[in-house]
DNA sequence: ATGATATTGATAATCATTATCATTTTGTGA
DNA sequence: TCACAAAATGATAATGATTATCAATATCAT
């Protein structure tokens, strides 16, 4: 569960942004270590469960993933050319426990994606 | 691209939550309005299009649709039960905003969807 | 009614994601 | 080091939602 692992989340880190598990499947094949498109499903499901990647779903309904810095975080993406921008957002974490709170929910998660077109678009 | 339209929103509005374009396929047949499946997924692109529905993924990253009241709203869904409480988001609009304009992105969109535990569950 | 145009829906094609399962690798105790 | 159990791998097939195709049908203005 190691080797591969870690050779996924390497690639993800060089593509330096969202990537679909398919693109990770093709590009550890050009980098010289080709893997089993299985195996790549796998490591990204582990990587999301254990939160080391994030998973967001392009408009088609393809999952995105992305290597995740520690903390939580949403993200400003360009609906163009894909320039993703890491966004703090503590506003709309304490707008989510108000809310929650006055509706008499608990455990509350979110779920925050911002669109749009950046400058060069 | 009337009457089938107008069909699959009033499915929609009795299914009273979120359902996925099958759903509605199946939900038409049994209620006697037989359509294309294909009908459902044009009609429900076009409501989606013109916000008339709302869009949200499962997990698996199957499409569910929502009636939507006019306006723009987000929903707090329990992840349990389903229950579903639609929220103003007044707030998070305006934070949605300027980071938009902090970052050098015009026509912004956003997506915005709670999930927790409701009191019964 | 008539021809132009848009809509429908049965069916096939696409494509990401999962499941299978035989093979390979890894780890561990003797 | 050897053998064996358990986990990981990867080629391949299966699944299932969504989209494309295209002939048949309905719509609508003239």
């Amino acid at each position: 569960m190691s080797k591969s692992l870690t050779a996924v989340i390497t690639t993800l880190e060089r593509a330096g942004g969202f990537a679909s598990a398919q693109e990770v499947f093709q590009l550890m094949r050009k980098q010289g270590k080709p893997t089993g498109l299985a195996t790549v499903y796998r490591a990204l499901q582990k990587a999301a469960t254990e939160n080391t990647v994030d998973v967001i779903r392009k408009d088609d309904g393809e999952a995105l993933y992305r290597l995740c810095a520690t903390g939580h975080h949403h993200h400003l993406v360009c609906t163009s050319c894909g320039k993703t921008v890491e966004v703090e957002g503590s506003a709309v974490e304490k707008w989510a426990n108000t809310v929650a709170k006055n509706n008499g929910f608990k455990k509350v998660s979110h779920v925050v994606e911002l669109f749009g077109l950046c400058q060069k678009c």
